[in-house]
DNA sequence: AAAAAAGATTGAGTGAATTCATTTTTGAAG
DNA sequence: CTTCAAAAATGAATTCACTCAATCTTTTTT
């Protein structure tokens, strides 16, 4: 059985999570005061320094739980894609991009982006890195899953073209996360537009 | 002539400056105390408020002369590209990337680009958003010059590849900023297979 | 050239993240 | 059931970016 000690610890752990991201939400980043999150998560300041390196780490955690979500919705897109490689790439741009802003507002994304930039080293920054690895070679696997069905030119490096499309499509979305004015479907139309070309090449 | 606060303004500027440069260079960004910028340019903190909003838009503005002499010397290839699309383009990324580290440490790089993200409204901000769009741009002109002296295909918009190669650099630069280990020289051999699909496109 | 207005400087004060020496709780051993 | 060591929790103290009311300097006005 569970010892007391690993019982009282998950909870603590997960208070905490759910008194970060309510605060997050509610006030914004910056106005969630630590001395609030760990009262309202009734731990002291002191012991949620024993289970996050820093603010930053908090909302890096949250973040990543929201990426696995995106990461996990893009499979959907993968397994059975359309058969013209611009409709499948719009398709799964879409599935990306329309989930952002479900649980996070663009001031948390731009603040977790920046963290994972400055303090690459820390856990969850780690975490979030490895989860843009998965994201790319999601749409890597698109490309070549496009190739293997007959959709797509076989001569062509599938990875090289996975990557930089998902390199474009991140570069936009912090450029979207930027500009508060900026709504989804702008961000989709002028990806997909950026695509083009690219989907012109793969074209068979 | 000139008036007597202007000039003091103007010396006052540069002396600032000139410490942040010297202490960011020496003993990095965090470590550098707003006290000891102060105190080395011979101002109060409480002047350094009344030349730059915060700590993080001073590393900004040094940045962005650095920015600056790296457009200028892209401004070269420009102006003669190599005939060979991927040879102009490994010619321009090389450019740019071995002149990131001249000045700046890798660390100074990912606090700039982490709060241009997080503060964009900033002045300094804007400006270095600004200066990436004139990087965006030099990458499109290379493309639609090799056009226009008939050494890449015309059926194709310059400037949607253009971007593309772009943003994709740009984030490599981010990943390289990310990791100490990495030298200048691998990232110019994974951008250059990156955008050897897009080269071979272009290719008449 | 004195007075008034505008502009600039100042540094002690404020607030919030982070640290750390001390205290409390838990689980194991006798 | 005690005793003890390891693990976890605590909150007062520290640090540092940033503010602002008071003061000083330059420029303009009379």
């Amino acid at each position: 059985m569970t010892g007391l000690r690993a019982r009282q610890k998950a909870d603590k752990n997960r208070r905490i999570l759910e008194a970060a991201a309510q605060l997050f939400h509610t006030v914004g980043y910056d106005a969630a005061r630590l001395e609030d999150i760990a009262h309202l998560a009734e731990v002291s300041v002191g012991t949620f320094y024993n289970y996050f390196e820093n603010k930053g780490d908090l909302l890096l955690a949250i973040v990543s739980m929201e990426v696995e979500e995106v990461l996990e919705s893009g499979k959907g897109v993968i397994s059975a894609p359309p058969p013209d490689v611009a409709d499948a790439l719009r398709r799964l741009i879409t599935t990306y991009f329309d989930h952002s802003l479900v649980y996070l507002s663009k001031q948390m994304w731009r603040t977790a982006m920046a963290l994972s930039i400055q303090q690459p080293a820390t856990p969850f920054s780690r975490r979030y890195t490895a989860l843009d690895v998965l994201l790319r070679n999601q749409v890597c696997d698109l490309i070549a899953r496009l190739q293997a069905n007959g959709n797509a030119r076989r001569d062509v490096d599938a990875r090289a073209i996975g990557e930089m499309i998902f390199n474009n499509l991140n570069l936009m979305f912090t450029e979207f996360a930027k500009c508060e004015e900026m709504p989804v479907a702008t961000l989709i139309d002028v990806v997909v537009r950026q695509n083009a070309p690219i989907a012109g090449l793969l074209h068979v």
